[in-house]
DNA sequence: CTAGTTGCAAAGAGTTTGCATGGCG
DNA sequence: CGCCATGCAAACTCTTTGCAACTAG
């Protein structure tokens, strides 16, 4: 069965300053294996990894192709109540607190009988930069 | 490299007309494995998967915490112009045709400098019958 | 007949788990 | 000290690929 208490480790909190240190890219485990800036074996990362989205501190992407699943620095509980947009071409993710997104999702609820979920709800597209 | 025609076989229509029986349901590759109303080999079954999606006739769903991928039915071509609604709880999939949408994109890349596609994007919530 | 398709088995990518050793508190 | 965490390697899941036999057109 899974611990009670969790430990305060070195290769835990390496891992949560690196995705602090880059808040607004995403990583999948490979990369940060790789860049070897991060003395930490590969199981030891996916469990601090799933730790770490499990406590809320990263967010976690899945690829639609089946791919590596990519980490991003989760910067607050605010996230849950704001949409976000990901671009498909560079993969950043831009947050968008912005009360026409409240008046949507009233009127899918009222008009579609749907309650969505802001906070696990992502829109894809492209963003500003890489629309040149 | 791949084929430059394609052949209409007995194994991918099985699969197509499977999926078009079930056009509110997901799939994913192990369930049609299992399920052994469709006698295609396991290679085989991706490839048909891979083909009747890049043609259009099946939506592909990736899992957030990288499990199976999950396929169904596209209905129409019509789907890449509006947003869809996907349960969290029953998974299934709601085709929201709403002007507010397009009014929706048209905000966003107006003053988040964002363009969505909509035929990417999922929004994520409870649908009326879970609510109960 | 020719080129695409099938199915098996083997390989591959990404991730998880078992287990002995090491470290936090 | 008692647990929990680490790291290596092996196992696992999902998916793709190589190849010889097969089949649609």
């Amino acid at each position: 069965m899974s611990p009670t208490r969790s430990y305060h480790t070195r290769q835990r909190e390496m891992v949560l300053q690196f995705f602090a240190a880059h808040p607004a890219e995403c990583f999948c485990a490979r990369q940060l294996i790789d860049q070897k800036q991060i003395p930490v074996g590969t199981a030891t990362l996916y469990r601090a990894l799933a730790l770490l989205t499990q406590e809320g501190h990263l967010k976690k992407f899945a690829q639609a192709d089946g791919g590596p699943a990519f980490y991003q620095y989760n910067e607050s509980d605010a996230c849950r109540s704001h949409f976000h947009l990901k671009c498909l071409r560079c993969g950043r993710l831009v947050h968008m607190d912005c009360s026409l997104m409240k008046d949507l999702q009233d009127h899918i609820a009222a008009d579609h009988d749907f309650w969505v979920d802001s906070g696990k709800s992502i829109l894809y597209g492209i963003c500003k930069t890489c629309r040149g």
